[in-house]
DNA sequence: TATTGTTATACTCTATAACTATA
DNA sequence: TATAGTTATAGAGTATAACAATA
């Protein structure tokens, strides 16, 4: 039995779904239900401001920050795929789209011929640092009535939580 | 621009992707980023140990809590449907399915015909009841690193950057 | 034999638009 | 006219399996 200090000043007895108001009950402490709602107002920001204006996915953003910022390393669409926890064959149709625009190259591996060396292009760069840059103001805004502290420990325990590896 | 403390002990200056070993750069501080890759243990918990087992998907889950936990009042399609950010003919779809397994009921509602009156049957709240049980013993695991302040102090965050209405 | 990446295929989920029945 | 809910249809995204090339 989790044991609760009896006190919770913060918070009503019966927490009301943010739409709709609905009584979220046992809901209310399931770290699953709570992401899934938090991601609600990130999803509408990205789809707003960065997916539509800039024609990106949020899975597009991500492989194009990550290429971009290992450029020292051989980026591969495996290493990607472990990363994003996505298929390869997800990789390879989201590369292809990327390709297609002109965002990155695929080059075939010198020492290992059966790999990709993933590289972002000048435009691919400049894309990302406007997606980048919207995302930062989205996120000010979604993060409005939290402290720089509170901002800063949300981030580190969620990063805590995406570390977990699960049996 | 925005100024951050120059110690920051706990982390290493490039933090490094769960799975992949990519460097993740700026996306260590983006909310959505963080949000994917923390929901990442979350799925794969709740795939293996209740959406296989108890044959549930999430969604199907969370109506079946919100209905059960609501029963109180009247919970109609559309009102689930605001609650969880999809639309209207979605909610009807899963209503169909958790109907035909009889773990809820449609009644016409006696004010308002349009309506819906659902309700949880027994079958239901006795599924519901073993994936909560499941769910809340993933998340001890997947909480295991965090001090009990540090996971009541995350879903208290995560509850209010779902509040945050976007503009 | 094992691994990287692709192609082929099918499935799940979601969305939009058009419809019905009630109000 | 507006709203609750459904049906019809199409699209986005993802997964599995089979394959080709390389190790």
């Amino acid at each position: 039995m989790a044991s609760r200090k009896t006190s919770r000043s913060t918070a009503p007895a019966t927490d009301l779904t943010p739409q709709g108001g609905l009584a979220e009950g046992a809901l209310r402490d399931l770290l699953g239900y709570r992401l899934a709602q938090a991601t609600i107002p990130t999803t509408k920001a990205f789809v707003e401001r960065v997916g539509g204006p800039l024609d990106l996915r949020p899975v597009e953003f991500t492989i194009l920050q990550l290429v971009r910022e290992n450029a020292a390393v051989t980026v591969t669409a495996t290493t990607v795929a472990k990363a994003l926890a996505v298929t390869t064959p997800g990789v390879t149709i989201w590369l292809d789209r990327l390709e297609e625009r002109g965002l990155v190259t695929r080059t075939r591996g010198a020492v290992d011929r059966r790999t990709q060396h993933l590289r972002i292009t000048r435009k691919g760069q400049e894309l990302v640092s406007s997606a980048l840059a919207l995302l930062l103001e989205a996120d000010r805004e979604i993060l409005k009535h939290l402290s720089e502290g509170e901002r800063r420990i949300l981030l580190e325990l969620l990063q805590k939580v995406a570390r977990t590896r699960i049996g």
